[in-house]
DNA sequence: ATGAAAGCGCTAACAA
DNA sequence: TTGTTAGCGCTTTCAT
C-alpha cells in the first residue's frame, strides 16, 4: 500500500537516488558500476519498487501516453486498427488510451481537452466530422495530432483514410458491370467524410455510365440496421420505379435492406442486389453471403502509428493525407439483374 | 506548443500561483474575493490554460485513472461493459484506460504493471485465468482491483460475473424439454472460468434428466468458428452416436458448427438443434437465427465501477462476488428433435 | 483574502 | 563512478 519510492531504493542500497536512479535506467546504467547495479536492482525488487511514471513524465516532459480518440468501440473497424496502432507505438514505449465519443460533438471536445490536460504526446483522432477542421488546428497548437480513418474539410491536417471515393467506385461499377441500371444507395450522414466519400463515388460511377440513381428523401441519421431498414422500405415501396441494386454504405444499414425486403416479399439477388461496407464479422454467414468491401484496418493503424512517430520525432514532414485502398469481397447478394425489367413482383 | 503554466496565468492576472490554483478550483474557489477569481479566469482563459494533470496528480496521489484490461477489444460484450464503467465512474470524475491482453500471460502481467506504474488508482481486470489469483492478490497489495466477467480460483476478490452455470443450464434444459436426449457441447478454453462455468452448467442438467453428453476429444483452443467447426465435425462424423442438439460456448463456435452441419449435408435445427451464447451482434441475422443467450455486459460493467467505487471511498466492504442472471434468447436454432431417432439421414 | 514555501518522486546537469 | 542539487507544475499548509 504505501508506495515504495526510488529514495527508499537507494537506502536499502546504500547508494544515493540519482545512483538508484542511473542504476535503474537501460539507457544509462552502464554510467554505474556493475556491483553497485546489482545492489540497487536487488533492493528494488526485494521492495518491490515500480517508478512513478507521473514523476518521471514530469520531470522529462513527455509521457509516453498517446491517446487514440473514436467515435464508438462497437465499430468492428476498430479493434484492427487500435491493434496496428499498438503494433508500431508499443515498441517504441508508447501506451495508447482510447476515449469513445459517441459521436456528440461536446464529447469530443471534453476528451481531447482531458487528454491534453494528461499530457498525452499526441492524439489520434477517428472521429472526427467534416467541420472539425478549426478545432483540431487549435489541438494541434499543443501536440502532435494524427487523423485515422475520417478527414476533415479544408486539409491541412496529418491524415490517413481508407479510400471511400474508391470503394465506392468498386462496388458501383460491379453493380454496373452486373447490368444494372437503375441503383439506389443507402447513405450515412455526410459530416462523416467516410460517408461522403461513398456518396461521391457512387454517384460518379452512375454518372459516367449514363445510370440513373433512384432517390428518396433523407439519409440515415444513424448508419443502423433500423435506419438502413427504413431508408430500403422507401425505395421498395414505389414499385414503379424499384431500384434493382442498392449501395448500402454500411454492413448494418445492408442488413436492414436484406429485412426490409424479406417484408416486401421480394428476394436478394433474385429482385434486388445489395451490397454492403465494412465487411464486418459474420456477414459472410448472413443469408445470402453479402458482397461488401473490406478495410486494410490494421494497416491503416499502422500508417497512423508511422505517421505520428514521424511527428513525435519532429521529423518535419509536411502535413499530408495518405489512402489506404479497400478490396471488394465479392460473396452472393448481387448478381444480374432479372431479365423481365423493373417491374417483376414476388414469388 | 509552450505549454502555459499555473504560473504564467498567475503573473497575467497579478497574483501568486497558490491564489491563482485555488481560483481555478471548483471546491475552494469561494475561498477567493470575486474579483479576483475573474481575473484570475480571464488570464487563464487567455493565455489557453489547461491544468498539467501530471503535477496535480503528482501532488495529489491519485490519479484519476482506472485501468481496465480486457482480452480482445473485438469481443462484442465489451464496448458495452466499458461503457457501462464509463457511465458510473466518469460523472466522479475518473477517465477509463483500456488495454488488451490478447489471451497472454505475459502481456497480461506487463500492462498490469504497466498501469500501477501510471498510478491508475484502480484496476478492472476482464482478461484473468483461472490461475491468475495469486498475481492478483499481489495486485491488490498496490490498489483496489476488481475482476470482471472472469473469476479466478480461490476466491477472496471482489468480483462481478454473468452466471455462466445458469445460463448453460437455461439452454440445456431449454434443449431438454424440447425433447432431446443426445446432447453435446462445443467447450471453450477451460482456463477461462466463462467457459468453464458453462461446462458445468451444461453437466449438470445432463446428469439431472439422465441425458447422454455424446463428447469428443479436445475442445477449442480458441473459441473461434474454425475450431467450432472442426469440434462439430468431429460430432457428426460418428454418424451412429451423432447427438441431436450441440450447445456451443459462444456464438463463434455455434457458427462453425452451423457450418460443419451444412457441410455434412445436414440441416439446423432439423437434424441438428444448436444454441449459441453471448448473442453477439448479427446473430439474429443468421439462417437459421441463432437461438443464444444473452448478457447483461452494460449492466455488469455498471456494477463493476460501484464495486471499484466502494474500494476507492475506502467503505472497506470485504471482497464478494456478484453474479448478474442472463436470459435465453430463443430464436429458431433448436427444436424438438427429428421422431425417427439419430439415424436420420440428410435430405 | 492572499502570499510564502514546502514537497509530491523523479531525472539530469554539475561537482567531486 | 557517485553524490549533490535544482527543478518539472501543482496543491496545501502556515503565515500574514
Amino acid at each position: 500500500m504505501p508506495d515504495v519510492t526510488l529514495k527508499d531504493v537507494a537506502v536499502r542500497a546504500g547508494v544515493h537516488v540519482g545512483t538508484a536512479s542511473r542504476a535503474l535506467d537501460p539507457k544509462r546504467r552502464h554510467l554505474v558500476n556493475a556491483e553497485t547495479r546489482q545492489r540497487v536492482e536487488a533492493a528494488a525488487g526485494e521492495l518491490g519498487y515500480r517508478v512513478n511514471v507521473l514523476a518521471r513524465s514530469l520531470r522529462k516532459g513527455s509521457t509516453g501516453m498517446i491517446g487514440a480518440v473514436v467515435a464508438d468501440l462497437g465499430n468492428p473497424f476498430l479493434p484492427p486498427m487500435l491493434r496496428g496502432l499498438d503494433e508500431v507505438l508499443g515498441p517504441r514505449g508508447y501506451m495508447i488510451a482510447v476515449s469513445e465519443t459517441h459521436e456528440d460533438p461536446e464529447t469530443f471536445r471534453r476528451v481531447c481537452e482531458q487528454l491534453i490536460a494528461r499530457r498525452v504526446d499526441g492524439i489520434v483522432i477517428s472521429a472526427a466530422h467534416v467541420g472539425d477542421g478549426d478545432f483540431i488546428s487549435t489541438l494541434e497548437q499543443s501536440l502532435p495530432v494524427v487523423l485515422a480513418v475520417r478527414r476533415v474539410s479544408g486539409g491541412g491536417h496529418h491524415t490517413v483514410t481508407h479510400d471511400d471515393i474508391l470503394g465506392a467506385r468498386l462496388v458501383t461499377e460491379y453493380l454496373v458491370n452486373l447490368g444494372h441500371q437503375r441503383l439506389a444507395q443507402l447513405r450515412g450522414p455526410d459530416d462523416v467524410s467516410s460517408f461522403a466519400g461513398r456518396s461521391r463515388g457512387f454517384q460518379e460511377v452512375i454518372a459516367e455510365h449514363g445510370c440513373t440513381e433512384v432517390v428518396t428523401h433523407g439519409r440515415a441519421g444513424e448508419p443502423t440496421t433500423a435506419e438502413g431498414k427504413r431508408l430500403a422500405a422507401a425505395l421498395l415501396a414505389a414499385d414503379v420505379d424499384r431500384p434493382t441494386a442498392i449501395f448500402a454504405q454500411n454492413d448494418l444499414m445492408a442488413i436492414g435492406a436484406l429485412e426490409a425486403l424479406g417484408e416486401a416479399g421480394l428476394r436478394c439477388p433474385d429482385d434486388v442486389s445489395i451490397v454492403g461496407y465494412n465487411d464486418a464479422p459474420l456477414t459472410e454467414h448472413l443469408t445470402p453471403p453479402l458482397t461488401t468491401v473490406r478495410l486494410p484496418s490494421n494497416a491503416l493503424g499502422r500508417r497512423v502509428a508511422a505517421m505520428m512517430l514521424d511527428q513525435l520525432d519532429q521529423t518535419n514532414e509536411p502535413p499530408n493525407t495518405v489512402q489506404l485502398e479497400p478490396e471488394l469481397v465479392i460473396r452472393a447478394s448481387a448478381a444480374a439483374p432479372a431479365r423481365d425489367g423493373s417491374r417483376r413482383m414476388s414469388a
